[in-house]
DNA sequence: TGATTCTGATGCAGTCACTGCAATTTGGCG
DNA sequence: CGCCAAATTGCAGTGACTGCATCAGAATCA
């Protein structure tokens, strides 16, 4: 990453944190634009040169999962589910700081329906982004297949997160393990008579 | 469904097919919410009665599962996937006639990125609504597995909603019970070495 | 060091999305 | 025909967002 690079991904996290605690504070529909930018320290226009509208700026920048980490997971060698908890180990290691602004955010998008659909949104790139792993690593494998394994996937994770960041469970990896052995009888519910 | 509600129901689509037309025609960012008001018979101001904003004009009323259907669903004695079927066609038949609509949204919404968000946001409220219906069915699920299964079931309508208002496959509930029938498989993937 | 150049920040002006309110019309119903 | 509730509308105002021209700072090079 390039120093200008980095330089800019603090400026778009300041004016994260500004958005959510002013958002936590008066409520998204209360603040201005200007407001957020203000608080950020920096002019109304620049704020519009990080986000594009004012609730992009709440979810902040997108991560991705860590490239390094993304490589190993693709040419693992162990069973998915263990090279999983490698891959989304290294992945929230990055966040675990981040803990209780994430719960901010996600108790705000709980009553906002734009920052609902915001982060819907998110969680559907990221189910992109990991179809796309497992399609790597399991090239011959039908591409349908690929996407339901990767929804089943984010959503035990998804699961995983909001447990984490709402304080309800304290280690994330271990909670995203959990979710994710109960793929296999989820997906058995579905043959069984009742 | 009262007659008053007929008649709000029948604007919005109104709306919905005048601003999908016009967006097709000049891109979403080329036309205004009174360009879509007037091109639908309606004022500027009755546009904002119906929807909140210019993008979600575009996804129209958000429809549900048929509250019978569902009732039949939630009851049934059939295998999971069978009732499933069930379901799933009863919903789907109320939309064979738009399918040229859906298909101009699909692909609206491959290029817009707000368009694309409202998308995403609408199938997991769908999932929601899934996971409502399959919780009631088998009250005695753990819910996380409920919800990992819901993700599931929706990540395969949702690739047969697609590749049938595309025009990939003809028949909808042949393309949906096809990608259904792939859940197990791909759950099974995480427990394989490679 | 001083000239240059490039990236990012800013101010300004304008357009249009969106809202609250108050008035009017419409359509159903006795 | 006359009444009521729902739906439609106009209007005026706020603020989100854009294009453009300018400006400050930092890196590069002679």
């Amino acid at each position: 990453m390039s120093s200008s690079s980095i330089r800019r991904y603090h400026t778009a996290k300041k004016i994260q944190s500004a958005a959510i605690a002013l958002a936590v504070k008066n409520g998204l529909n209360n603040i201005t634009t200007e407001a957020i930018a203000c608080a950020a320290g920096v002019s109304a226009r620049t704020f519009f040169n990080y986000y594009p509208y004012k609730e992009a700026a709440l979810m902040g920048p997108q991560p991705d999962y860590p490239e390094d980490a993304a490589e190993l997971f693709i040419n693992g060698t162990g069973s998915l589910l263990a090279d999983l908890r490698e891959l989304i180990s290294v992945h929230i290691s990055r966040f675990l700081h981040e803990r209780e602004m994430l719960g901010h955010l996600l108790k705000l998008s709980e009553t906002d329906p734009k920052l609902t659909a915001l982060r819907n949104n998110a969680v559907l790139a990221r189910r992109g982004k990991m179809a796309g792993l497992l399609q790597r690593r399991l090239p011959d494998t039908d591409p349908r297949m690929i996407d339901i394994l990767a929804s089943a996937i984010i959503a035990a994770t998804n699961n995983a997160t909001q447990s984490w960041a709402l304080g309800v469970s304290e280690d994330f990896v271990e909670a995203a393990m959990e979710n994710l052995s109960l793929i296999l009888p989820a997906a058995r519910l579905l043959e069984e008579d009742d």
